[in-house]
DNA sequence: TGATTCTCTACTAATCCGATATAGTATTGG
DNA sequence: CCAATACTATATCGGATTAGTAGAGAATCA
């Protein structure tokens, strides 16, 4: 499961694409129109903001603007910055890779092999989904889901 | 990161999968050869029993005995009866769908259809890996990893 | 200047995770 | 039969993480 903190995350940058260019959206109308908590959002968008997704102006007029073309959004990194790492095992992450501590051979290990493929896949789709894309099939008919758990 | 929980047991069923059939394994082996703590393992172990991959003897000469032939072990539900649902929302949960608080209309969510094909593509290789497999790639020369994050 | 809005750091309550403790039940060799 | 051995079951615990709050501070503009 991926926090609340991603959630929110997620949910205020598809508010911010939204947003006409050039006018931003403050914390408040942020906080009402998805019903976030605002001081709890207000740590997330400093993240967002260091990561350069999104810029922000303070004062009478502030607010926060999005900045990053969101067809050069991807969903893995954007993830990645809220959540840290994504992978399933530390041996398994590029951004964090980790030995593990009893690990004697790390290609012959069971439980590498065993998610080495599920995860690349996973990874692989995070990381071409734009969040355009994600918006546009949103504001489509009717969706399908294509599988479950 | 899947828990500390999920690791122990999938290198439990990996020894147990190992002992020759007939003859079982007691937990202090288990605990030795794989460097487990013992009374945290003893709870795994009774999870696994209870979802019908192992059996289990008590007394002198009992121990923990494979039930499931590995080619029938699927890494997915494995996974699942130790840590519970797999799916990054509750929402794409089929084992414990769950609709989310805010959600007006799931079906134009842009956060589900983010994660979606994603998840689908994830949960799809884990419930087609098999145990048997995993081992038997571990046991050949080396490994090429397919992608990392 | 002062109202407004973002920034930054510290704090807290609740929950989860990994692990241990303890008491008990079944089995079997002697 | 009994004592040693091994599994069963439940309660507990410390530490880490998560979700969220508090409050002081800094920039902006009328």
């Amino acid at each position: 499961m991926i926090s609340q903190r991603a959630r929110y995350a997620f949910k205020a940058m598809v508010a911010l694409a939204r947003a006409k260019p050039g006018e931003g959206l403050q914390i408040r109308q942020l906080c009402e129109q998805e019903k976030l908590p605002r001081k709890f959002l207000e740590q997330i968008l400093l993240t967002l903001k260091a990561a350069g997704y999104i810029t922000s102006r303070r004062g009478r007029d502030g607010g926060y603007e999005m900045l990053k073309d969101p067809e050069k959004i991807f969903i893995g990194p954007l993830l990645r910055t809220v959540d840290g790492p994504i992978a399933p095992l530390p041996c398994l992450s590029r951004t964090a890779y980790k030995r593990c501590d009893d690990c004697r051979d790390e290609s012959h290990c069971e439980l590498r092999i065993a998610f080495d493929k599920a995860y690349s896949l996973y990874l692989t789709a995070l990381e071409q989904t734009t969040l355009a894309e994600v918006m546009g099939a949103a504001g489509e008919p009717a969706r399908q889901l294509l599988l479950n758990d």
